[in-house]
This record gives structure tokens, C-alpha cells and sequence, in this order.
DNA sequence: ATTAATCTGTACTGTCTCGCACAGATATAG
DNA sequence: CTATATCTGTGCGAGACAGTACAGATTAAT
């Protein structure tokens, strides 16, 4: 059914039965709802629809699935974050930042799933060190983008210099794994976004 | 060796030979450690010092135990949060309020733990809702509470009215969330001081 | 056609898991 | 002392679990 426009010739062997990438999407989807121990590998074997051994051979043991999932969900949260971000102005760019934040947090067919770094990689933080910095990078990144933003926003006068870049930036991010507890945790979405208006309102004060 | 002042007569047959208190504080710990998922009643009973039967003849299955630690951690924190509120005026209550949470936050003897709910109690809330229903009661519980809190001092004039009281409380909250999640991921105690006193800044502002 | 390489599914291993049955221990009530 | 009630530990059982060996299937290279 794939098109062959590209390049990379066909390994020797057998072909692989499966997208590999819609395969770590659907077990992402599976550690997203039941968490990482929760989750065994009869439960991503049949949301992948791969037999176990096909998943050890794609992706390593079950630890190097979950951390291939939080990758899957870095790389694709962190396109949208840096997108919603280039709003004309920081205002708006943080209204997007957040709207985008709270749809996928209250997505999920069982129940809104929150994030799956802030609800489902914490608590194997102490028993698994590379979760725990996993964890910590992506959580960095955040911080670092909204500083980006709020950096150029004060470099424009767009808000006042009361507050370093980087502790707006933290506060906004702080707002933001609230919301996805919250969300995950059943709170109403008029609730989230009350809260994203009183944070975007705090942060654009003009002084 | 427990001196019997107290009126309660003895029941009928053998008496406990544990302290029902004490042994649901350790099995706290290991919940607190590991999750609820990846903690085994193996865990538990080692943690408490009682075999498997005594457990469940005290504390019912593992969803009940892991909901008595929720409960014992929630009334435990709920008198530190009311006695840290009682402050003289909101900005010191607020500085004692992230004290007291920071301390707990970063306890722990395989890393620093975070907070039982927010780091553990959320990544179940989808497969079990009364877990859910519980993280969301304690949730609203602290909004409460700093809601309170903030709408003294707003009706003392010590802060201006421009935000509700249940919305900057709820930021409150937000960066007390996010600095469970950041001390279990391992971010520096003086990033998490910094966070603190940021929204303390925020809250108390002046006019 | 033959060979080598890779993938797939069946079936297995040993370990861990929760929860409980049961027998012995320890207390009170009469 | 006897009967009754509750607690404790040993040990079981049925099932779930992670991970893998192996045989058969499917492809490319020769």
C-alpha cells in the first residue's frame, strides 16, 4: 500500500508487516490511559495489533516502548507549542498555547488523559532514573520556550520587566501542569480555561 | 506498652498485635515511592511488617489500602496547610504555605517524592474512578482553603480586588502542583523556592 | 534454484501477582 | 475450664506478567 517514492532501498530480509510509527502511536495512546506499570505487553500487543515478539524486535523491552512513546509525544507537543507560540503577540500567543493544551488534555475515549509526561511519567520517576530525566528535559524545554517568548515580548515593551522571563516562563508552564492534572483528575473545562485567562492575564498585565 | 487510658474496651478475641496507624504510615511510604500500579502487596507487607492476611483483614483489597493512604496523606497535609494559612498577613502565610510543601516534597530516601496525589493518585484517575473522584475532592480542597485564605486579605485590603479570590487561588494552587512535579523530577530546590516566591510576588502585589 | 537475512506467530519459561483457606495462637465471656 | 471470637502465619492456587526459543513465512542477493 506505501507509495515507494522513497530512496532507502529495502532491507535484506523480510519486510516488516506494520508502520512502526502508527504502531508506537496506538501504544502510545494505551501508556497515555493505564500509565506506564499499569500497562502490560498484552495490552500494547493488542493496541498495536503486533504480537509481542515483533514489538521486542521493533522497540526493545517495555521501558524503551514508554520512552519511545514519551519521545513520539515530545516531538509532536513540542511542534504545536512552538507554532501556537508565534502569535502576533504574547497575549495571543499564550491564549493558543493554552486552548492547544487543554483540547489534547481533555482528549481520550475512557476519559481525559491530561499529559502523558505530567500524569503518567512522574510517578516512575524515583523507581526509573531515565523517566525522572526524561521527565525533566521535556519540562525544561517548556520553560525555555515560553522564556523565548516572554523574552522577545519584553524586548518589544510589550509587557513590563517586574519579572525575569525565565520565572514567568515557569509560572506559565506551573499553570499549565495544573491544568493537566486537573483535567485528567475530571475538573470542568470552563475551569481550565478560567485559569489560562487569569494566567494570561497576569503574565500581559500591563503594568 | 501502649498504656491503656483509653475507655475503649477490649474486643472479644485476640487483639491486634500491630498499630493500625503506624503500619498504614509505611504503606503510605511505599505507595508514595512507587505508585499505586507498580506497588505488589509483597511491597506493602514488607513496608508494614504484616503478612499479607493481616493487611487485608485491616484494610480491606489493594484499592482500599492505597485509598487509606490517600485519605491519611490528605488529613495530615490538610492541618499543615490550614496551620501554615493562619499567618499574620498573606504574604507570610503564603511563604510558609510553600515552605512546608517544598520540605515534604523533596523528603524521600530514594529521591525526592512530590506530592501522593499529583504524582501518584493522578495517572489512575482513568482506569479507577473513585481514585479519580478522590484527587479531584482534594483538589478542589486546597483551592479552597487558599481561596479562603485570600479572600481575607482582600476584604482587609492588604491585596487589590482585580482578580477573584478562587481565581488567584487556584494559580496558587497551580504552582504548588507544579512544584510537586518539578521536585519529583529532580529540578533544584532553589528553582522550586524561586517558583514560590514568583507567585507570592504575584498574588500580594500591591495595586 | 539456492542461500542468507529478516519478520511473524505459537508456545514456552520462570517469576510475580492478588487474594484466600486453613490451622494455630491469644484473647474475652461465662 | 470451656466456649467463642478474633488475630497471625504458612502455604496454596489460579492467573497475569515479561521476555524468549523456535519453527515457518517472506523477501533480497547470488
Amino acid at each position: 500500500m506505501r507509495i515507494d517514492t522513497e530512496i532507502k532501498k529495502r532491507p535484506r530480509g523480510r519486510p516488516r508487516g506494520f508502520d512502526q510509527q502508527q504502531a508506537l502511536e496506538r501504544m502510545l495512546v494505551a501508556f497515555w490511559d493505564r500509565g506506564y506499570a499499569a500497562t502490560s505487553l498484552d495490552h500494547l500487543s493488542l493496541a498495536a495489533g503486533l504480537k509481542r515478539p515483533s514489538l521486542y524486535a521493533a522497540f526493545g523491552d517495555k521501558k524503551a516502548m514508554y520512552r519511545a512513546a514519551l519521545n513520539a509525544f515530545s516531538e509532536r507537543t513540542r511542534k504545536e507549542v512552538s507554532a501556537a507560540l508565534l502569535g502576533p503577540n504574547l497575549r495571543t500567543a499564550l491564549r493558543r498555547f493554552y486552548r492547544g493544551a487543554i483540547d489534547i488534555y481533555l482528549s481520550g475515549e475512557d476519559g481525559p488523559r491530561g499529559c502523558l509526561y505530567v500524569c503518567t511519567a512522574a510517578v516512575e520517576a524515583i523507581a526509573h532514573q531515565e523517566i525522572r530525566s526524561d521527565l525533566l528535559e521535556v519540562l525544561g524545554l517548556i520553560d525555555e520556550a515560553l522564556a523565548a517568548r516572554i523574552a522577545i515580548a519584553q524586548a518589544a515593551g510589550e509587557i513590563p520587566r517586574g519579572h525575569s522571563a525565565e520565572d514567568l516562563a515557569r509560572l506559565a508552564a506551573a499553570v499549565l501542569h495544573s491544568i493537566a492534572i486537573r483535567a485528567r483528575a475530571g475538573a470542568a473545562r470552563r475551569q481550565l480555561e478560567s485559569m489560562a485567562r487569569v494566567a494570561v492575564a497576569l503574565i500581559c498585565a500591563p503594568a
